[in-house]
DNA sequence: CGTTGTGGTTTCATTATTTGAAACCGAGTT
DNA sequence: AACTCGGTTTCAAATAATGAAACCACAACG
């Protein structure tokens, strides 16, 4: 029940995120500071983690920061474990075609995790936005993954909230929210109503799996001084549509085969061999 | 000098980057066959990764992907660690202005890594780019980042490459290679000339710190269909006073200290608590 | 219906790695 | 010259990783 604490990857896991958690370039006496692990212990964790370029050290600076292997990583799983490239061609069509701000995410550890984001205007921002994370207590897209969690993991991610008050619209207790999420239940998708941010509004809807489980949640964004509730609302249609189009192709996507002959595969794109030579 | 050997975690890791090369879900044995460890290590590491997030394992279809906590890494490592935030304005100027396709890359273990790109007019993307690798050695973008790098970094970077002979024009010896690489350095900047993919032509420049090492490259590509190497050159200047303004800010951006008060920083955002409590 | 096989998981004594208190080092300060 | 503040290294003790082999579940086979 210690949440992460798996040996020796499992702690120095927990260094890597603290140093990205500063998300500027940090001196081993800060990190040491607010570290549990003694000197000479959190210097080699920071050693081993940088020889294997999942830190970068600034020898100039003396100070440590998130390295770019993170990045290479990242692509992939983002390639493969997120909704992203799966709905990117429907988040597309629909912010074209509305005209709106779209966002896609997926629930991690109760918090939301931004995968994708169309700009209405702006063209495609990486991870830029994507990669971002989020409370899920006071956003339409969290609260719309929350609503069709099951009970364990739902009173599992209710704990996790900080119920912070961001607004004087912000639910800002777990009752508040449980009965907020019962209604979402109901009703298929959700609102945020100034409960974030004074002036954002948006609609969201989950992206379930033929078993009913949220793969992950998109939304319509939008400015009050620009658009109303009732103006959102009426893009519903679209946004189930659109909703229920990557579920199918997310289906497809994840489950073509029938166990077997994983060899068959269409084994993207054989590149040739460019890897790093050891 | 085992290259990337470091204890456990080193280890670890290395499964993470042999899963991900997959570039798709895959099975234990499939990940048994194809690693040097044995049957119950393999299995415990992969069990480790995945109760730290880092991997993702599919119950249903007893498979492993890389998990989302990579995207959630990444997003520092790339707002941090890369010269993307600081270059996307000048990119996009740049993309906006000239009609053409832009790429930001870093060099990462002798590899270009790509950390952004700006599409012209979008010919619809399947995946997103950052993140992306690629050869060094036969892209615009690695040759500018090769060319100003020191003797030693150098000659370790040349000796990992592969040389595969993608074109009838890729410079398939580091000795031809060197030869380019002189004459860039001369030049201050490189061309691509169909030496990775036929029909594709690049104009690249590195954007150098002022010690001149290659923080990042970029670059401007077009296919030979819409432009001659001719017209990529008249945006030379344009591409030149880019990737100076994004080495000055970039300079600006890492150095604004002057030791001591790190407490002084812009201190990005001051985000009330929403962390995952433990 | 019992046998064999395959893919996945657990055991346990052995081995290697990590740990951390303390010593050490180098560069500024007083 | 003595002192302090990062940062780095030492070394015996504590801990975690290892891997051969046993084990389990289940499906295909004879």
């Amino acid at each position: 029940m210690a949440g992460s604490g798996d040996g020796t990857v499992g702690k120095a896991l927990e260094v890597l995120d603290h140093v990205a958690g500063f998300a500027r370039p940090v001196r081993f006496a800060e990190l040491l500071g607010s570290s549990p692990y003694p000197k000479a212990t959190l210097y080699r964790m920071l050693q081993t983690l940088t020889s294997t370029g999942m830190l970068s050290f600034d020898t100039e600076r003396h100070t440590y920061q998130p390295g770019v292997r993170l990045v290479r990583l990242a692509h992939s799983a983002w390639a493969q474990s997120s909704l992203a490239p799966v709905a990117r061609p429907h988040l597309d069509a629909l912010s074209h075609d509305l005209g709106e701000t779209v966002h896609l995410a997926q629930l991690d550890s109760g918090q939301v995790l931004y995968v994708d984001k169309i700009n209405a205007a702006q063209p495609v921002e990486m991870f830029s936005q994507a990669g971002k994370v989020g409370p899920a207590y006071c956003t339409g897209v969290g609260k719309a993954m929350l609503a069709f969690l099951n009970e364990s993991e739902l009173s599992n991610a209710l704990t996790r909230q900080s119920y912070y008050r961001h607004t004087e619209h912000t639910l800002d207790t777990p009752e508040k929210l449980r009965v907020e999420l019962d209604a979402i239940r109901n009703r298929g998708h959700a609102y945020d109503r100034e409960e974030h941010e004074m002036g954002i509004i948006c609609i969201a809807m989950p992206i379930l799996s033929q078993s009913g489980r949220p793969m992950g949640a998109m939304s319509i964004t939008g400015s009050t001084s620009r658009i109303s509730m009732e103006g959102l609302e009426s893009y519903l249609p679209r946004l189930h549509q659109a909703a229920d189009a990557i579920a199918k192709d997310a289906s497809a996507w994840r489950f073509p085969d029938q166990s077997g002959g994983s060899r068959t595969v269409p084994q993207q794109k054989s590149e040739p061999p460019c890897q790093v030579s050891p």
